[in-house]
RNA sequence: UGGGGUAUGGGGUAAUUGGCAGCCCAGCGGAUUCUGGUUCCGUUAGUCUAGGUUCGAGUCCUAGUACCCCAACCA
């Protein structure tokens, strides 16, 4: 055991590793289906159900649960095992539900022989107007009592393609008195004659949640099957399959925890899906996104999202995490990784009065002030720059320590400069604001020792480049040493352009050509 | 309407299982700082309600209240 972080699930596994239940044995799985892609929330599981494992040196395997064809894709396959490899875990196997479906159909023989299954003819409304309501009992199909051997002959029909979709189902025969809805017969097969991703045409019968889950994880030898609350009310029935079937290995436990969500942020497949059918984003990796893919292009490091995850722990307790503290991790992490370069989101003219015609100075400035290694860049200085219209005001409130009439700043690594006037247009509007450097502070500091309250970001306005597009490939660079998106803003629909310019209010250190970095803001939210 | 689950500052989450209610985010105050960032120090604020057991209750008992999940051939 390498961790003795403590919740109720590694409560229950050190409890079952006490009283040997497995024998010490510790294996859990991430189970998603192959319909989308994973998002923050999914992130949240996969860092429960691997650092379980890790935590009591087991092994955690990531299986496609693909019971349902018409809804998957290799598409969301290929996404989600490289967006677990991103967040830094590396599933022991990879194995789908698919694998098992001869197994689990052998295993739906076992049960009709025992006369715990049968086939049902019945439509699915008239079975669900059967299965009863709240506190109101279930009535019985009358195909309830079919004889093992009809039902063998039935079964074996169905699965060599005899009928049509939605003619029959097989269902476990529980109880229709049950006051757990999910125990009144629930169904394990329904015929569906859809080609499977993986398996093509070679089933017509595919297996439910209810009967696919619990068997694989039995299968692959799963000992704690961590899954999300609304599970909870299936864990009977879970228990109920595995307790009249031949398991190779010990019985699982499926333990229910709370799923993760984001105040702010949208996590139902189903929306985040028609955000991109309807076009109102790029895609599953737009920035503005909660996808994995969408927040590693935003700039969130892996490290920081699966940090978060793990400090906001493990609970049974329905909870809504506030994105800002999410932020707050991610911008811990950047702090100390990111290169800091100025920039100026809304631009307000400087002109240095005594400053050289035609002079170009240049500075060299630390990339980031966190970690000296990280070298350092060279930034050009000149009489036009930009700085940030909020650094000025004409009349300073309280407690504005940035430049206003007669009071001098630091343009950071290069001068002090004093604000000597303004210039406006015929509105009455600020277009230029003027000062005057000291020649004596090259490099930021003055001789004479004398302090300034402020030091502010400014750009030549000569050299100055275009911060959008920056912005967007760098803080996805800054995210991902070593890669870029190979396509900046402009690849981008103009609605994300103005988003990115209007909420990555970064604070952002620094504009030099083309980079950008820290930042605590950027992104949409619903 | 029946069953199941959960309640700890503004948002989250701990409490050696009956023994000083701790930590993170946010807020506030201060120090440092060539980023109004970072870092550091300090600080505000909490056990759903009402009873009960006990020397002692977030924890145990009784009765309420609020919220979440379940009536797909989705997962």
């Amino acid at each position: 055991m390498t961790e003795a972080a403590n919740d109720f699930i590694r409560d229950a596994v050190r409890r079952d590793n006490e009283q040997g239940t497995y024998r010490g044995r510790v294996q859990t799985r991430f189970p998603p289906e192959p319909n989308g892609y994973l998002h923050i929330g999914h992130a949240k599981a996969i860092v429960t159900d691997f650092s379980v494992a890790l935590d009591f040196d087991g092994t955690c395997n990531l299986r496609f649960d693909d019971t349902n064809p018409d809804t998957e894709e290799t598409e969301y396959v290929d996404a989600i095992v490289s967006d677990i490899a991103w967040l830094g875990y590396e599933p022991a196997a990879i194995f789908y539900a698919s694998d098992y479906f001869e197994k689990l159909y052998e295993w739906a023989e076992v049960l009709v022989r025992e006369g715990l299954a049968y086939v049902d003819d019945q439509d699915g409304d008239t079975i669900s107007a059967q299965r009863g309501g709240y506190g109101r009992p279930g009535v019985e199909s009358p195909y309830r009592d079919r004889s093992p051997a009809e039902n063998l002959d039935l079964l074996r029909r169905m699965r060599a393609g005899e009928f049509p979709d939605g003619s029959r189902v097989l269902r476990a025969k529980v109880d229709m008195q049950h006051e757990n809805m999910q125990m009144r017969d629930p169904v394990m097969y329904r015929i569906r004659h859809s080609p499977h991703h993986r398996t093509g045409d070679a089933w017509c019968l595919y297996p439910t949640y209810d009967w696919a889950h619990g068997q694989s994880d039995a299968i692959e030898g799963v000992t704690h099957s961590l899954c999300t609350l609304e599970f909870d009310s299936h864990r009977v029935l879970y228990d109920w399959f595995l307790d009249h079937l031949p398991l190779p290995y010990d019985q699982p436990r499926q333990i229910e925890f709370a799923r993760l969500e984001l105040t702010h942020t949208v996590t139902s497949k189903r929306r985040l899906r028609s955000l991109v059918d309807d076009g109102v984003v790029d895609g599953w990796d737009d920035p503005r996104m909660p996808t994995l893919q969408g927040l590693r292009r935003r700039g969130y490091p892996a490290e920081a999202i699966v940090a978060f995850c793990r400090d906001v722990g493990t609970t049974r307790t329905n909870s809504r995490q506030s994105i800002e503290n999410l932020e707050a991790y991610v911008r811990r992490a950047l702090n100390l990784t990111a290169q800091r370069r100025m920039a100026v989101l809304r631009p307000l003219k400087v002109v240095v009065t005594n400053w050289p015609e035609g002079q170009v100075d240049t500075f060299e400035v630390a990339n980031n002030p966190e970690d000296p290694s990280d070298g350092v860049r060279q930034v050009a200085f000149t009489g036009e720059l930009w700085i940030e219209a909020d650094d000025f005001a004409e009349v300073p409130p309280p407690k504005f320590f940035r430049l206003s009439p007669g009071v001098e700043v630091r343009l950071r690594g290069a001068y002090l400069v004093r604000c000597t006037g303004v210039v406006k247009d015929e509105a009455g509007e600020i277009v230029q604001v003027d000062v005057t450097y000291d020649p004596e502070t090259r490099g930021g500091s003055a001789p004479d020792g004398r302090k300034v309250r402020s030091t502010m970001h400014w750009v030549s306005a000569a050299h100055a480049v275009d911060l959008e597009v920056a912005l967007y490939d760098r803080l996805f660079s800054a995210a991902n040493p070593g890669e870029r998106t190979g396509e900046p803003l402009d690849d981008l629909n103009p609605d994300s352009r103005e988003l990115v310019a209007a909420k990555g209010e970064a604070a952002l250190a620094a504009t030099a050509p083309g980079e950008v970095v820290q930042f605590e803001r950027l992104g949409y939210f619903a």
